[in-house]
RNA sequence: CCAGGGGGCCGGGCAGCCGCGCGUUUCCGCAAGGGAUGCGAGGAAAGUCCGGGCUCCACGAAGUAAGGGUGGCGGGUAACGCCCGCCGUGGGAAACCAUAGGGAAAGUGCCACAGAGAGCAGACCGCCCCGCUGGUCGGGGCAAGGGUGAAAGGGUGCGGUAAGAGCGCACCGGGAGGCUGGCGACAGUCUCCGCACGGCAAACCCCACCCGGAGCAAGGCCAAAUAGGGACUUCGCGCCCCUUCACCGGGGCAGGAACACUUCGUUCCGAGAAGUCCGGGUUGGCUGCUUGAGCAGGGGAGCAAUCCUCCGCCCAGAUGAAUGGCUGCCCCCGCUUCGGCGGGACAGAACCCGGCUUACAGGCCCCCUGGCAUU
RNA sequence: UGGGGUGUAGCCAAGUGGUAAGGCACCGGUUUUUGGUAUCGGCAUUCGCAGGUUCGAUCCCUGCCACCCCAG
């Protein structure tokens, strides 16, 4: 379980899969073990909503990553929009085939960080 | 049966396998850990709009001022801006609903446009009388009718008059005073006053009552780390020497502690302690932390809100924050080619209570009003 | 947890009891051979939503909604 703020920002510099689902980032954490968090925004619904989310991660993750995690790696999951009505069945399948692509080292582009204070319009 | 009004309640259920948080207990026991067992989100947990408890800070009591709030009366309550009952006003055919509802002859201010006149009134169209006498004339009386406006200085009718007018009278409305009923708001009634003295205080304001500030990231303890700092206040500081006006600073002695005890000896202490603030450091753990204005049932008081009493119960305590995954049966809704398929509202405790407000699929129960039908 | 602010046309906004300025943008006309410029006119604005006070509410009061900011 990842609980500092300075671990998920680690996180997103490292390698990122992006699924209908969820986004996974993977980073090494410098032999602390597999470890993993979840983010979910305020964006994405109410608390209730993004409980839920969380919850449904967390089985996921519990499933996956002893068998499937990367050693050494910091895992963290980013909640999107459909991922409270999302199958579960479908989420597992995103989530070996993400951590498949992971290992492999092939990541999604980054996001462009730092762009401008988001004003006035999306 | 139809239409309408009011109130209360529920918020899917059962079972299996794997998993999560906390408590209790047990096991080899130093610990980690394993086993067993109990409990584990809401009616709004939400918004954070009021009121309290609790903790810290400030403060003689009380009062005044400032600022804010409340505003019919009585009751309930720990308290409230909440709840209950009643009164007044407005709406509705009724059940019932709504209601920030003190003061306008303490003062100040505002009432646009229209209109003759809008605040101790005013005369546009008019009505009536008189005069010269016939005109788009002059003098006077009137405020009933028309017109403007949200509002035009009581209303309707009769009398009266040149025309009119509370000018007079009857009824209604209003004001003042008394009487009766009610704890009271207020209601009823009698007498008097023919009665210009409007509206707005959710305009300033006046009156009455209420309110100290901050919040569990409150507050307390421990550890680690940085630093072994600075300022101020209070209490204390045996004797001698140096320095000094003194405080301060340095040295010695007395005294105290340890070396099991006594003696000797050695070492250490030999002036500081408490509080507040500043500076610096830490963002770890424990506590506060869940038994409380608690919940269920019975009885009693009260129209009710609510209160009293008896008995029983223990019912979440997380901290990147505990309820998830899979499956079966039942329930409800929609579609249906009758095999099935899809869906199940709003929403997640964070110190704890009492309210208010807002969101909400679907369903259940009770009472009342009106209409139709039947008996 | 506590505190503050904003909401008016597509955009930026003034107005604070008497029927909502101004600028940009857009549309139409005139000028020009055409475009630009210039100029004239037009904008169907429930003034975030719902109640209330008032004769009358963007403005006053109450309750909501959305967004933004600040402190710990």
């Amino acid at each position: 379980m990842i609980r500092r703020r300075a671990d998920f920002l680690a996180a997103n510099r490292g390698l990122r899969v992006a699924r209908p689902g969820f986004v996974l980032l993977a980073h090494p954490n410098g032999g602390q073990g597999k470890r993993y968090g979840i983010t979910v925004t305020k964006k994405v619904g109410n608390a209730v909503v993004r409980n839920r989310i969380k919850r449904r991660f967390r089985e996921l993750l519990r499933a996956a990553l002893p068998e499937h995690g990367l050693p050494d790696h910091d895992h963290v999951l980013i909640g999107r929009d459909g991922g409270i009505e999302r199958d579960f069945a479908k989420l597992r399948d995103e989530l070996s085939d993400a951590l498949a692509r992971a290992a492999a080292g092939k990541g999604d582009p980054r996001r462009n960080p730092r762009r401008g204070r988001r004003k006035g319009g999306r």
